[in-house]
DNA sequence: CTGTTAGCGCATTCAA
DNA sequence: TTGAATGCGCTAACAG
């Protein structure tokens, strides 16, 4: 016998008994029911071809025929191998989905975005998680979602630079089209981003609008894109009000509370006239509030504070905390979106007719900024 | 031609060109790299088998051969379709997670877990999540993951009772063995659970150890065995302690931090000597510290906080929170881990041997309840 | 150590 | 509207 562990079959009925086999020499542990659709054609009485019609609702199956073959198969239990399907029709309807661990919940929001829509959209989702980038790791991803002849891939892990090079050139040598989740966009890839850069900027100029006069950042990880772009936006709006020589007023945290705690310290300690920061995530800006209940300084009085992300604690900070609230739910549903345009072949499709597609975050103000 | 999409393939070399298929009339979108074994095996003239043997590392091999047939293998750039493995061996190496939303942080360590230990174990994962509990939408998952073919299920979503019954049957006749996630035990269903009893006892037994005398609980929506499970945990601690009575002293949230702020504006309208809250999950408790804070009760000497998770803002909370510890990523491992044993058989493996495993949640003690 | 034969469950021609 | 033949890519069993 070739294919399938030899199994005790359940008795669907009498008339595809002949298809079962018990073997108990085997010590068969548990009880499988392996309906086929060559079961589900014999006791209908027809070919295994009109089976398939009538599963994939092709319109050319007389109607009795077909409520017929649909009783059957109810009866019987039957349920369609999608991996004999898969095989044979050359298409797996699976997407890859590469996480970068799920310790942020802006990770975790992406993915619960992707898991929706692909259900919409008909696709499952086989799920790979890295917590650091090593390259073989990423090898042994890539060959495992290769090998399940994914119909494409969603990748979201932060990094920018060098690391990614080879990535574009795996991806189309194996011709399976890929989505990269906030990254620079280079050489034709396909991205979804969230616009940081504008989030940063909208932050910054909503704490100088507040009468703010010295406006610090404390930073994630420079090795992050996301983290540059929202330093690059504070930038922004810092020179386009006319400052200069921000060098100082420049921190770099680590996303951890305890960084933002320690960076609102270094920061007083070379800017003492310090009377406001943007902090590139909520949970450093946690530790900024601790570091200035700590040092004595009122927030939002002696020391206005927005965030990044908006968790759901960051209106019950203390203060509240004004945030940048991000849709990463919508980012995860949009790169869906894409890969299956894409796959689909509407090269004119909206969606896919730029190569970036941004994705808008929205300010939030609360307390922790409101100096007026 | 049957099965597979007329594609443009690449000119692996020029001797399996014969197998090349320019199809420009469908319009061809993408360059698909489609090398069987079959490709393999006339380049190094050998029968398809003997490159199978080498693919899985089979003993039975010549040496050379085998270093000849991986070098062809990466020449081509071969990789091997595990959909047709998986027809032909009737195994897909690939385990169901079905889980509830990724809104709390446990559940989201808990995916972490599993997502870890399949890949060590050699398996993928199929993700499925389901925000709410909907009849018809655990029926389309359930088919989904059988019609898969995966090998095991973990079923990671609340709910106890009556909703649950028809879902152990669903398995058993499908043969597809599957763990339960934080559920209570029935009829020999496997189970992997935090003891959430022995940490709700333990968080109360540490407030009644500081000195407090009236113990309030904030627990989570009724629903939820969690919830259910850590108020037992409470009313044991404290009717071992000699008290009775408890019934004014519990409110019911719904894990967020509002529910946490109204409930104990609640409490202590109704129990005027409170002075202490076991709260069932950290973010509740964040809302309890900002009841507190305008209620003016001083955390910890006028009420002692204890929370429950581990969130990591939670020792940034105002004042930092004694919290009861879950390693829910241990109880993710746990599960793939009681799965791989079933699945190949060992139910004598200590593992499998209990339907239930435990994991013990830690204490951890900071200021929200550091009366003394 | 290696090749031959057969088949996993299904879908795609094509013919009837 | 239905059926027969064929193959997707791979592996199991057996023979040599």
């Amino acid at each position: 016998m070739t294919g399938g562990k030899s199994r005790v079959r359940m008795n669907v009925t009498d008339n595809v008994n002949d298809n079962v086999n018990d073997n108990d020499a085997e010590g068969a542990l548990r009880t499988v029911k392996n309906v086929t659709i060559k079961d589900v054609a014999r006791v209908a009485g027809v070919s295994t071809q009109t089976v398939s019609r009538v599963i994939n609702n092709r319109p050319d199956v007389a109607s009795d025929t077909r409520t017929r073959i649909l009783k059957i198969i109810a009866d019987l239990g039957y349920s369609p191998n999608r991996i004999a399907k898969s095989l044979s029709s050359g298409r797996s309807y699976t997407l890859g989905v590469v996480g970068f661990g799920l310790k942020y919940y802006g990770s975790t929001s992406v993915l619960r975005g992707i898991e929706q829509k692909a259900n919409e959209t008909g696709f499952s989702i086989i799920l790979s998680l890295m917590d650091k980038y090593e390259v073989d790791r990423v090898d042994r991803i890539l060959q495992e979602l290769f090998s399940h002849q994914v119909e494409g891939v969603i990748w979201s892990i932060p990094g920018m630079g060098k690391k990614i090079e080879g990535l574009s050139n795996r991806f189309s040598e194996s011709g399976v089209p890929v989505v990269f989740i906030n990254r620079e966009q280079s050489g034709g890839d396909l991205v979804v981003a969230m616009d940081n850069r504008f989030g940063g900027k909208m932050a910054t100029e909503h704490l100088l609008t507040q009468g703010y006069h010295q406006v610090g950042i404390i930073t994630g990880p420079a090795g992050w894109w996301e983290a540059q772009q929202r330093r690059l936006g504070w930038r922004d709006a810092l020179e386009e009000a006319g400052f200069t020589d921000l060098g100082d007023l420049m921190v770099e945290g680590d996303w951890l509370p305890k960084s933002g705690e320690n960076g609102l310290y270094q920061l007083v300690e070379t800017v003492p006239d310090l009377d406001a920061v943007f902090v590139s995530n909520d949970q450093m800006a946690l530790g900024v509030l601790r570091a200035a209940r700590k040092l004595g300084l009122q927030v939002p009085q002696d020391l206005g504070v927005v965030g990044f992300d908006d968790i759901p604690e960051a209106s019950y900070f203390y203060p509240p905390l004004t945030t940048v609230q991000q849709n990463a739910k919508k980012l995860g549903a949009l790169s869906v979106e894409k890969l299956h345009h894409f796959i689909r072949g509407e090269e004119s499709d909206k969606v896919v007719a730029m190569e970036v597609s941004w994705v808008k975050p929205e300010l939030v103000v609360r307390e922790s900024s409101a100096k007026a």
